[in-house]
DNA sequence: GTCTATAATTCGATAGAC
DNA sequence: GTCTATCGAATTATAGAC
């Protein structure tokens, strides 16, 4: 998707956006000033606007992220949920201090094209992949269930970081949510999406 | 608590302090500036810090939050986990528009204060409530997997308000999210914290 | 008790030299 | 390609008149 770049301004591109992403995972998106950015990346200020345009520019090539959910044919039914949940846990832990979902969550509630880029996550990822083992029309109910275990899970763990949730063994989490994910996803489930009512 | 203020500036106490709540639930707080909350306040802004001495000072006192978890006692053993969530999804939904509940959410993940009372009170009230119910040590990570779905469900539905997750029916969560949530009480669970290993 | 006026910073972004 | 220097706007907070 991106040939290597031939200009000489690439390394500074890449350290301009390595430290992006450190510090808007850290910092948010309003207390991150480009300023702070260039430091990091020993360079001058001005080349972060030159290079990206503006500070949105910048937020807008940081915080890209893909969900990267996997192919879950061939996987038991029984153990989806499992599944599903260890892989939302190694997407959480990957590059654990510039981590773009944590960067997302930590935007998302105050800054809207952060909000949007989550909710299109959801639509175009996990509810997709809901649909396909659940199908029908219950799917965007089962998929917000899940989500909100999901996404809480990644809130209390990794951004608040309530010692309880951090605490917690990967695999009694794999076990428990994962459970949890398996009973959302088979199960029925009632109170689902009713837009004409 | 508090006795009615003799203060002849009580009425605009009280309008800053509405004004302070609305705004940041709506905006967050560096989005919000003592300049907005004044305007709707209908005062001038120096009013707004010499009343409540500084910008943080008007948020911690905007962000008070009490969870007024009810009293369980006496409710079937098997209805706790609905009433638990019904609760919370009254708690969340008292005062839309500035509810200090997703003022506190919307802040804590930037916010090293609303993180430090928004772990307050998931320590004080949701983890002793569960104490209570399921007992031992397992009690933290009981809580821990309560407080991550019930978070989460608020972030996606209040929050963020991924339409699924808002067109979700009351009643419906409250089957099926009690149903987790009363899982997570009383049933065995696994890989809970062991801080010595 | 409430206001005007402004101090003191800090920010994103630009212009232009080298 | 990278820097210095700076602009213009916005912020919190204060001083002091009324």
């Amino acid at each position: 998707m991106e040939p290597p770049s031939k200009l000489r301004s690439q390394p500074t591109r890449d350290r301009i956006l390595a430290a992006a992403k450190r510090i808007f995972a850290l910092e948010g998106f309003e207390r991150t000033t480009v300023r702070a950015v260039a430091a990091k990346a020993q360079c001058n200020s001005a080349l972060v606007i030159r290079y990206y345009g503006s500070k949105e520019g910048l937020f807008a090539a940081a915080a890209t992220f893909d969900l990267e959910l996997p192919n879950l044919t061939g996987v038991p039914a029984e153990a989806i949920g499992e599944r599903l949940v260890g892989h939302f846990l190694d997407r959480w832990e990957r590059h654990m201090n510039d981590n773009e979902l944590v960067t997302l969550l930590r935007t998302s509630v105050n800054h809207e094209g952060a909000r949007r880029r989550m909710y299109e996550i959801f639509e175009t990822q996990l509810c997709i992949t809901v649909a396909q083992i659940s199908g029908g029309k219950t799917a965007p109910a089962r998929a917000a269930f899940i989500a909100s275990h999901l996404l809480g899970l990644g809130l209390t763990r990794y951004v608040l970081k309530f010692p309880a949730a951090v605490a917690l063994e990967k695999r009694g989490i794999v076990t428990n949510v994962g459970r949890t994910v398996q009973a959302y996803l088979i199960e029925p489930i009632s109170g689902h999406t009713s837009p004409k009512r």
